[in-house]
RNA sequence: GGAGGCGUAGUGUAGUGGCCUAACACGCUGCCCUGUCAAGGCAGAGAUCGCGGGUUCGAAUCCCGUCGCUUCCGCCA
């Protein structure tokens, strides 16, 4: 049903002449003593209303007393500007309202901070008043981004024939990953309601349940610390999908975040068809397992080329079963000694022992070697070294000498370091990929075992199980992580639906008959009545918007999120609650000591 | 739990040992002003420089502690 007023945003040259009110904020109001000018604002645009005293003297007093966010419901006839102050700036500038009555719906107090302007306020003060906050254009195109691209993931899976199904927030606790928040019962003294880390589980009874194809727009919750990209409560596409096998989730999932992005990002794909690439490989050429790959500075491992090496650092990392790794960096060959230190730094904050730079420059023999340990390198090592990191003369090559995984670890964030520093990402495109073949387990090295990388549930490489007991470390995992800018946006799997497999994973990950039924026998129970092959994915809602948005924060992106501390400081959520509730939840506080006043 | 950055009128910033009785812009209040659109002009109010302690003849400025925000590490199957 349209609106029984006009929007602030719908009137052109076309209106000139009709009688119409028009409600909103007063954005701006410039008063010439005469003529006053209020930019009324709504959600869909600026119109200029102009109050003369001659026309319309009550409206005009009315108008000498209305203060910016004033809410204002105005009448007049739309009018051509006069000749020479039209505002070809404003989609609306040709015209403007000539006030006949103003009513003031509401007044405002004046803002903690500015409404009509852009600033960079502290954010604090925003999510305080973030429903002022949200009437900045940047907050409205945030959340009207998020909407579009809620509905085109509805209406793009509805056509490929899901069922959206809402499942429980309040579930069971399992102490498997992050920590549960947790829902006191009522009813049931001393006992628990988990909210959900993920619909996990849930949706992989809805494919015993015959489903098919389910998603649902979840909202998960997880309690550990927050960071940019991360909030206790998140919003995850959960999906999943029986009678498939990997690629057809990849296949669903790739077409479903193309044609998201070609439909709602601002910029193009770097591939239209999504790259793929190995855990190991990702691991080996970026240094982590969510590369942004908008930028070289590909690593590459030189542990063969100098293991024999006179620089006694290197050959001796390489004796003991670690390797030397580096990238090189266009055209930085003659990089001053204060961003060589400040490289180093980086380095070792990322938890190097220490960083080799080497220049190369054009020597009589090829190649010559700008370093401190250039003496240590003969010819035939600084060739070999420029060919494996893709570097020529002028460039400037970066290495590490460390245990594999601390060197993959070091260099893939002295990469993106790297990257930010000299301006080497691409930033006119969003570029995704697959990481596919995750390690089935993980070495937990504090409990001494093996635990699941991705979750107990994820199917083995079928080429994998024959080293499920002798050599769990290398069984590969029918797992996939969709990464986009190097942000991680989602993992899936296909699931085990094999009950002796499972019992050979839960065995393998060191639970006992009583801990699998107490935390798992409702699903595995399901899995003996007909459980069909089935896999799924969960990309996270709020990250993906938060590119789409080109934001760097997903704050910026949810409505009222939780500080970096996670209060809510627009309600003050946590807060104690009164002793009658504790009371009836059976609930007694045991509170750590107040900090030591006496001294303040 | 750890590391870095930040904290000065309502907002954003300047000021890094005395010239600070703390400056500038916007905002706010009052007056003037009939074509502005970041309107303009004049006048004015508004800050115990996050908090506590210390060094010093003297601290927004140096030191110690503490609190808050933020980024990262740990944590996030």
């Amino acid at each position: 049903m349209k609106r029984s007023y006009t929007s602030c945003g719908e009137l052109n040259a076309g209106n000139i002449g009709d009688t119409v009110t028009i409600k909103g904020w007063v954005n701006r109001r410039r008063d010439h003593g005469g003529l006053i000018f209020l930019d009324l604002r709504d959600r869909y645009g600026i119109t200029q209303v102009v109050a003369n005293p001659e026309n319309a003297p009550e409206a005009h007093r009315t108008a000498e007393g209305v203060r910016g966010e004033f809410v204002l419901a105005v009448t007049g006839e739309v009018g051509r500007r006069p000749e020479g102050t039209e505002n070809p700036n404003m989609a609306t500038g040709e015209i403007e309202v000539v006030v006949s009555t103003i009513d003031v719906l509401n007044p405002s107090k004046t803002p903690p901070f500015y409404v009509n302007e852009e600033s960079d306020v502290d954010e604090s003060l925003r999510l305080r008043y973030r429903y002022l906050d949200i009437r900045h254009p940047r907050m409205q195109r945030n959340l009207r981004i998020r909407h579009q691209a809620v509905k085109f993931i509805r209406d793009y899976l509805d056509d490929r024939d899901f069922l959206e199904i809402e499942t429980p927030i309040m579930v069971k606790s399992t102490p498997e990953g992050a920590r549960d928040y947790v829902v006191p019962s009522r009813l049931y003294p001393g006992e628990f309601y988990a909210l959900p880390q993920s619909p996990q589980q849930l949706k992989q009874l809805l494919m015993i349940s015959g489903v098919d194809r389910y998603y649902q727009i979840a909202r998960c919750f997880r309690d550990e610390d927050l960071r940019a990209d991360r909030q206790p409560e998140f919003t995850q596409l959960d999906l999943e999908m029986s009678f498939v096998d990997r690629e057809e989730v990849l296949e669903l999932t790739e077409g479903l975040f193309r044609e998201m992005f070609k439909q709602i990002a601002e910029k193009p794909l770097q591939q239209t068809t999504f790259p793929r690439m190995s855990y190991h490989d990702s691991i080996l050429r970026y240094g982590t397992d969510k590369p942004d790959v908008r930028f070289g500075l590909e690593i590459s491992d030189v542990s063969q080329v100098i293991q024999d090496s006179e620089f006694g650092v290197f050959a001796n990392t390489v004796s003991s079963g670690g390797v030397v790794r580096g990238f090189a960096i266009p055209g930085r060959a003659e990089i001053p000694r204060s961003q060589v230190d400040a490289l180093t730094e980086a380095a070792q904050g990322f938890g190097a022992k220490g960083l080799v730079w080497i220049g190369l420059e054009s020597g009589e023999n090829g190649l010559a070697a700008r370093s401190p340990i250039a003496k240590f390198l003969s010819d035939g090592e600084v060739r070999g070294l420029a060919d494996a990191t893709g570097a020529s003369a002028g460039d400037l090559m970066l290495f590490v000498a460390d245990a594999e995984d601390r060197a993959a670890e070091v260099l893939g964030r002295l990469r993106n370091h790297v990257a930010e520093q000299y301006n080497l990402i691409d930033e006119s495109v969003h570029a995704f990929v697959w990481i596919l073949d995750f390690p089935l387990f993980e070495w937990d090295e504090d409990a001494q075992r093996w635990d699941a990388a991705h979750h107990p549930f994820t199917s083995p490489m079928d080429e994998d199980i024959p080293y499920l007991d002798s050599d769990p470390g290398r069984v590969r995992a029918k797992s996939y992580d969709l990464v986009l800018d190097g942000y991680e946006l989602g993992s899936g799997s296909i699931r085990i639906h094999d009950r002796s497999i499972q019992n050979r994973m839960f065995g393998l990950l060191g639970y006992s008959e009583e801990q699998v039924e107490a935390r798992f026998g409702h699903l595995l129970r399901a899995f003996e009545y007909g459980a069909p092959p089935h896999g799924g994915i969960a990309p996270g809602i709020d990250r993906t918007i938060m590119l789409l948005a080109g934001e760097q924060n997903i704050r910026e992106v949810i409505a009222f999120p939780k500080n970096q501390s996670g209060q809510d400081l627009l309600m003050g959520a946590p807060s104690p609650i009164e002793p009658e509730q504790l009371d009836e939840l059976h609930l007694q506080l045991n509170l750590p000591p107040e900090p030591d006043e006496e001294n303040s």
